[in-house]
RNA sequence: GCGUCUGUAGCUCAGCUGGAUAGAGCAAUUGCCUUCUAAGCAAUGGGUCGAGCGUUCGAAUCGCUCCAGGCGUACCA
């Protein structure tokens, strides 16, 4: 990267001054936090590295320091200048062209590092229960963690991708009990769900059951009519118990080809029912017990997992003799710690926040490394409708992600859940997201793509033989023809000076992606594809691609195609799509 | 009460491992299509960075105290 070079300039001027004893009391210069950064007014330069914290122990003026660092700096593809306390960096033309002909070399390879140094890292996310369609908040939970996901493999780390599937206690007997009455309603019987709010607790009201019962029917008639038949008020035990697996089964795979349409794909489903069948939370519980943090009080067995950080102790076996969720879930980290995963990676909505130090606790007590555990907490989302908030409250009818999905498309959604740092409270204004304005950054960014892909197209269909990228015909572009200097001698200085601003920034797709995977923060993604998108714009604007000096055009013509080669790669670890024509 | 996230331009948000004049998009005003997609570009206006105190040569950024909002504070999941 070209920042990290040039902080390496610093750096040995710096060691190097020190092993000479010319800069006072200092030691290496990685014992300071030195960074280089890109000035945000162009005229200083392309990059510059800020030394004036050194001051302190140089015993001179940040001037004088940097001077003295600069002037033990070689020179030779760039320049170089002081201001105050900053070093900066001007590159030249032969250092720009490189970055073309490296993008183009390595194409959606471009920015792949190994930062991640292969971790074993699980990422769990989305692990809703079963009972129901995904409301807005998972498919924040699902476009963020599947672009986490693409940006932490494409850094090196080796990341598997699991969803929990919470299909284990009594929702799943209250989903297929409701089942039940939505079957006997096919049939008309004269049932209908209590009318008490506390008796009606104790079902899933919504309609999204009633397909599912017209399913049934279909699928499994005989039984259907036995349901029917048998009916006297009760439930009869034995066809509670298949409708309870049919209906659990059916919105999980209902729920699994939404993720996939949704572009978020999971490497494995992990059941939390077969976690007990198998005996894993029992042997859990043993473990916990044998390292002698359990105790009874009350009739319910406790975790003392306020000694380990926690702000009370916890129940692991209620009074009742059933397991509260979070035994399972302890169970389930101990598994995947034993599968070997040295990172723990999850994202949680924020009213679980409570939750993290117990599990902790747990991580630690088990024997790991609490710091494993790493939870992304994200904030809720509102939907926004008619510039009017609607918040997802028990009143409100709930919108759910897939009425989303039909309402605005999957690459909309998917960008502007991802868009906004995990942080904040994402306020998702359906009429904004669906526009096709200038208001709408996801068709800024994917217009710029469409907008590169025509140039290469109009100049193979009218111009040179020479032509299209890959997508469009198979050939490739001949190298040997473009003059890249051509792009620096144009006299047009509004022109040199947007191609400099696009290439500096195809560069900086590498701190992007690396910024993204180390902070877990894909936004920087959309951030940098509308900054790029920008920058392609500007460029477009002030450079006329096809013209008739054939290596000035081909020159350009292999910037467009390394713009192109950018936004696909940056669009692909977000997962939308880059269309050829808008 | 305690924990936690947030408070930056009219709106939505970046910046927060302290550093050059606090940025972007939208909205507003004004220009630019006989020339590669105007879903674009150029220009202008817009800020006591919630408030106060402190640390520092230097604070939107770090610490403390307030203020406002979201979420949590179960033998629920």
């Amino acid at each position: 990267m070209l920042r990290e070079f040039f902080l390496n300039e610093v750096k040995s001027a710096v060691n190097s001054l020190v092993k000479n004893k010319k800069l006072g009391q200092m030691s290496e210069a990685d014992n300071y936090n030195l960074q280089s950064e890109i000035p945000k007014n162009a005229q200083f330069g392309d990059f510059a590295v800020n030394v004036s914290s050194l001051s302190r122990y140089t015993k001179l003026p940040p001037v004088k320091t940097a001077e003295i660092i600069a002037s033990e700096i070689n020179k030779s593809d760039f320049e170089i200048n002081v201001t105050a306390g900053f070093i900066n960096f001007k590159i030249n033309s032969f250092m720009l062209n490189k970055i073309v002909t490296e993008v183009l070399d390595k194409k959606l390879d471009y920015a792949k590092n190994d930062i991640g140094k292969g971790e074993k890292v699980i990422l769990e996310y989305v692990s809703a229960n079963p009972t129901g369609p995904f409301h807005i908040g998972h498919g924040r939970w699902a476009a963020m963690g599947s672009a986490l996901a693409n940006v932490m493999k494409y850094s090196g780390y080796n990341v598997y991708q699991e969803f929990y599937i919470n299909d284990a206690g009594s929702q799943i007997q209250k989903l297929g009990k409701s089942l039940y009455i939505r079957i006997l309603q096919e049939f008309e019987v004269k049932i209908d769900f209590p009318s008490d709010e506390e008796e009606a607790k104790n079902f899933y009201t919504g309609d999204f059951l009633i397909p599912v019962a017209k399913e049934f029917i279909k699928e499994e008639n005989k039984r259907a009519k036995i349901i029917e038949e048998t009916w006297n008020g009760n439930y009869n035990e034995e066809q509670l118990k298949y409708l309870s697996k049919y209906a659990r089964l059916k919105m999980l795979s209902k729920q699994q080809k939404l993720l996939e349409n949704f572009h978020t794909h999971f490497d494995n489903f992990y059941s939390e029912l077969t976690l007990h069948e198998s005996g894993k939370v029992e042997a859990c519980i043993k473990k916990l017990s044998e390292l002698g943090v359990l105790y009874e009080q009350d009739g319910a067995v406790w975790f003392a997992s306020s000694k380990y950080g926690d702000e009370k102790d916890r129940v692991i076996k209620k009074s009742d003799g059933a397991y509260t969720y979070l035994t399972a879930d302890i169970a389930y980290h101990y598994d995947k710690l034993q599968r070997g995963f040295t990172k723990l990676l999850n994202i949680w909505g924020a009213d679980h926040h409570g939750y993290i130090p117990r599990m902790r606790a747990a991580v630690e007590v088990l024997g790991y490394n609490p710091d494993s555990l790493e939870v992304l907490l994200g904030q809720l989302v509102n939907l926004v409708i008619n510039g009017e908030e609607v918040r997802m409250g028990k009143r409100t009818k709930m919108v759910t992600l897939d009425d989303l999905i039909d309402e605005v498309g999957v690459d909309a959604t998917r960008y502007w859940m991802i868009m906004k740092s995990i942080d904040t409270t994402l306020d998702f204004d359906i009429e904004l997201a669906k526009s096709k304005t200038d208001d709408n950054p996801v068709f800024y960014v994917q217009y710029a793509h469409a907008r590169a892909c025509s140039i290469l197209r109009n100049a193979s269909a009218d111009k040179l033989d020479i032509v299209n990228n890959k997508m469009q015909s198979g050939n490739e572009l001949d190298l040997s023809k473009a003059d890249f200097n051509l792009l620096w001698t144009t006299g047009d200085e509004k022109a040199e000076e947007t191609t400099k601003k696009l290439l500096l920034k195809l560069e900086e797709y590498k701190s992007a992606v690396q910024n993204a995977a180390k902070n877990r923060s894909p936004y920087l993604i959309t951030k940098y594809l509308q900054e790029l998108a920008a920058d392609f714009h500007k460029f477009y604007t002030f450079s006329k691609v096809i013209v008739e000096n054939e290596g000035l055009m081909c020159a350009r013509l292999f910037v467009v195609k390394a713009v192109i080669l950018i936004l696909q790669s940056a669009m692909k670890l977000i997962a939308i799509e880059a269309p050829e024509k808008m």
